[in-house]
DNA sequence: AGAATCATGTAAGGGGTTACATGATTCG
DNA sequence: CGAATCATGTAACCCCTTACATGATTCT
């Protein structure tokens, strides 16, 4: 049974996980990070963010990071993931997203890297999710069924979280089929 | 053609619009605004934040607030409305959610005050809401289908995204149909 | 020659949370 | 008598955003 952790913000995930392809230094993690057609359709992470993040990360002795100097160019600063790193990281990778509002932050990060590192895990990680997602469901619809009695604002508002779960649901079930046409991006210049 | 408000988080458009009922003050506003049958499912404002945020809104000339002294309990700061405070949110309170991922907040946030005030305006706004949300839902279909050649991770996303707007779309034609049945809450003893 | 890119940050502030402080009254 | 409720806040901290600072190189 292996524990949770995640007090710590998603998109700092998305970090470590760039970090366990090698060590990288900051500017470029940060232009992975922003890529239009990667992880940059799920967050907007602005780059002195990041840089402050990675002090974070550097503090908590999740990546370490060594002063490359350099005579021509700015001295820049290379992180690599430590051992207690790649260890959180993958941890964090086949855990479940648990509130529905964190579904799309959390578990399309977690598709990115699992379809990058491991792609014959997704399946099981998709399966579980979508049994977590169910139980949402179920959990709401009973809400709704037990005060039903009228259109109340209350009952307005559990309806829209029911139609937003369904969707959540039905996009996993689609997934699921599209798993053996996923593209393994390997597009890297 | 009314212009847009809302560079103001949509929580203190709560606190206006209860305040529309006749003044009231800090600890009775925070009851109303987390009952959990009314505006407490949208939002979980802290009672030291919605304070603060009362502060804000005397320093901007939405709300006034009088202190009245009491010998017995602790003094209490009655707020009300001022003529701004009230234009500013009729003014909000028929605007258009602009982006999905505030529609939650703000949309059910409008529909509580206008089905308490105006019941008359909510089909209204409902329509309205409702062409806007089909306009996200075309835009980004169109994407989708530009580069629709590859199961790619921007796919997935785009896909995800597709599902969301549509269990809007849906929502709110569902709520057309509801809104003769809404019950104008007057459940206040 | 000017703009974009490489490369790293600091400082200020906005929005929100948790914990703490205070002190009376009413309920069980 | 202790707990909950009434009633108000302050202080510290977290996450994130915007603006600014610096300075070399490469593209147009």
């Amino acid at each position: 049974m292996t524990k949770k952790p995640e007090p710590f913000p998603i998109s700092e995930y998305a970090l470590l996980g760039f970090l366990v392809a090698g060590p990288c230094h900051g500017y470029d993690l940060h232009k992975r990070l922003t890529d239009a057609a990667g992880i940059g359709m799920v967050w907007g992470v602005k780059i002195s963010n990041m840089y402050a993040q990675l002090d974070k990360l550097a503090q908590r002795g999740l990546i370490t990071g060594t002063l490359q100097a350099n005579d021509q160019r700015p001295a820049r600063m290379e992180y690599s993931l430590t051992a207690a790193g790649e260890a959180e990281f993958n941890c964090w990778l086949t855990q479940l997203v648990e509130h529905p509002r964190d579904f799309r932050h959390e578990f399309m990060t977690r598709v990115y890297f699992l379809s990058l590192y491991h792609p014959a895990q997704l399946e099981d990680l998709v399966s579980r999710q979508l049994e977590m997602c169910q139980q949402w469901l179920k959990n709401t619809v009973e809400r709704e069924d037990s005060n039903s009695q009228s259109t109340s604002f209350e009952n307005l508002t559990i309806h829209f979280r029911v139609f937003q779960i369904q969707s959540i649901v039905e996009w996993l079930k689609w997934l699921l089929v599209q798993i053996p046409h996923i593209e393994t991006q390997r597009g890297e210049k």
